[in-house]
RNA sequence: GGAGGCGUCGCCUAGUCCGGUCUAUGGCGCCGCACUGCUAAUGCGGUUUGGGGUUAGCCCCAUCGCGAGUUCAAAUCUCGCCGCCUCCGCCA
């Protein structure tokens, strides 16, 4: 959520960002009503409960002396109790009427999208800077052949099996098998190999959580029918290892010196993908479930958007050492999740779609999670929350496609780029079973 | 799944039986100051979190796992929930 301070002192400039988004500017104005609203009823709860206070602590005394025969004292008693029995209901009332404004400021102020980087594009999904090319894209036809689709070479090399995928779970499942399983091993090692070097702590992290981790990290809100819940336990399946990550540290106050904090989650990754029938029905391009290893770190506000670059640098390094071709695309503000201030996607090329297609991406959520999390440090300035921020190392699915499609052969064969081979035994190719 | 125990402001802890004087005790750690060749030791002060107010010193409200209830009044009594620990059962 945003910071009510921000909201309070530049209306403006959060409308603004509001309107990039697309997003409706209103409200904010729905906030700042709410905020009064919320003051007004917080000051009468004081008064009465500070009234309350004072009557009841007369009370003890007396009733010391009214017990021992004091007529005058159990009078003043009597009339004591009946007074601050009226103002107890007062109190009650008042103490309603606070905790309705505190939840309705509460959810005006949740309705808000982050504030975007001033330096993000503004505009739809169509107006996202593309910021660099990276490797070179294959001329296949130079080379004398026509490209294979990952689901023609997934079943060539005995690595992935859709139908069956489809029989036992139905459409958007798959099974990785053979030289695809081990395939899917070596991405994940290497991208743990890589993220140690790197500083990162390799994690593990529950898949599955609570309903406070999902909201806190803003997965039931515009992306809530994306999400799958359990319904018998009231829990829900994570569609990124983001979501454990996040709230790994919920409602702690982190060491200032530990900053930044960096881990690499490791997990599976469940999607319902409401909303996109019909589209990339072919392959495992679009599918229900997939591993991922994520970077998810914790540091100063100040230090956020350097940190984001950095998140991005590594994101090039994995790809660059998959030998792939892509670019890298500064997404535009209509185009951000609602927690991100800015994003950056690295796209591989994609030769037999013929474009590129998002690989992994890297969001600045900025204070946005935290402030719901309760994840805060200690500062000169007391206690604020820090910045959060993720980005995809390798996301399992979308990468073996790439890597099968654009390391091709005309023999159907798929080599192996050096920086996977120790991940394989050496091996150099992946080679056709049938 | 069954039985029992526990949850207090960083950590440990007093208080809960018997409601008000709890504005929550003490120790450790940490921060500041003083003293001292340095370090250490010692002394004094500070040290939950959130919200609000104030020129400043500070002040006010809430906060004893969470929620509801009883009561004029709840850390304390009642109920529900969550978490942790021990034992039993089952199990990869």
């Amino acid at each position: 959520m945003i910071d009510l301070q921000v909201i309070r002192q530049e209306p403006d400039a959060v409308r603004a960002s509001q309107i990039a988004r697309g997003e409706n500017p209103a409200a904010v104005d729905a906030v700042l009503e709410a905020d009064s609203a919320r003051r007004a009823a917080v000051a009468t709860f004081e008064s009465l409960r500070a009234e309350q206070k004072s009557l009841g602590k007369q009370i003890g005394p007396l009733q010391g002396k009214a017990k021992g025969g004091d007529a005058a004292a159990q009078a003043e008693l009597d009339s004591l109790l009946a007074a601050t029995s009226t103002l107890s209901d007062q109190v009650a009332a008042a103490e309603q009427v606070v905790r309705e404004a505190d939840a309705a400021l509460d959810e005006a102020v949740k309705v808000l999208s982050n504030i975007v980087e001033t330096a993000a594009p503004v505009g739809g999904e169509d107006d996202f800077v593309v910021l660099e090319e990276l490797g070179a894209i294959r001329d296949f036809g130079a080379e004398g052949f026509t490209p294979r689709d990952h689901v023609e070479l997934g079943e060539i090399l005995g690595a992935i099996d859709i139908e069956r995928g489809a029989k036992v779970s139905g459409s958007r499942f798959y099974y990785l098998t053979g030289q695809g399983a081990l395939l899917e091993l070596a991405l994940i090692n290497l991208a743990m190999a890589m993220a140690t070097k790197n500083g990162f702590t390799p994690v593990i992290p529950p898949s599955l959580v609570k309903p406070a981790a999902m909201e806190g990290t803003g997965f039931l809100g515009q992306a809530a029918e994306n999400v799958y819940r359990l319904e018998a336990d009231d829990m829900y399946l994570v569609g990124t290892a983001e979501v454990p990550l996040a709230a790994m540290h919920m409602d702690e106050i982190l060491d200032s010196k530990s900053l930044p904090m960096r881990y690499a989650g490791y997990s599976p990754c469940f999607r319902r993908e409401a909303g996109s029938h019909g589209k990339d029905t072919k392959g495992i391009f679009r599918v229900h479930w997939f591993d991922k290893v994520e970077m998810f770190s914790y540091c100063a506000v100040e230090e956020a958007v350097a940190e984001h670059q950095r998140l991005l640098s590594f994101e090039k390094e994995f790809l660059n050492a998959l030998e792939l071709p892509f670019r890298v695309i500064d997404v535009a503000t209509g185009d951000l999740g609602s927690s991100a201030a800015r994003k950056f996607d690295c796209e591989a090329w994609f030769p037999t779609q013929d474009r590129y297609r998002e690989l992994t991406s890297t969001s600045n959520c900025t204070t946005f999670q935290s402030r719901r999390l309760r994840i805060r440090t200690k500062g000169a300035e007391g206690t604020t929350p820090v910045a959060t921020l993720n980005g995809t190392l390798v996301a399992i699915t979308r990468t073996i496609a790439a890597l099968l499609e654009n390391h091709q052969q005309a023999d159907g064969s798929v080599r192996i780029p050096a920086a996977l081979r120790p991940f394989l035994g050496g091996m150099e190719f992946l080679t056709p079973v049938k």
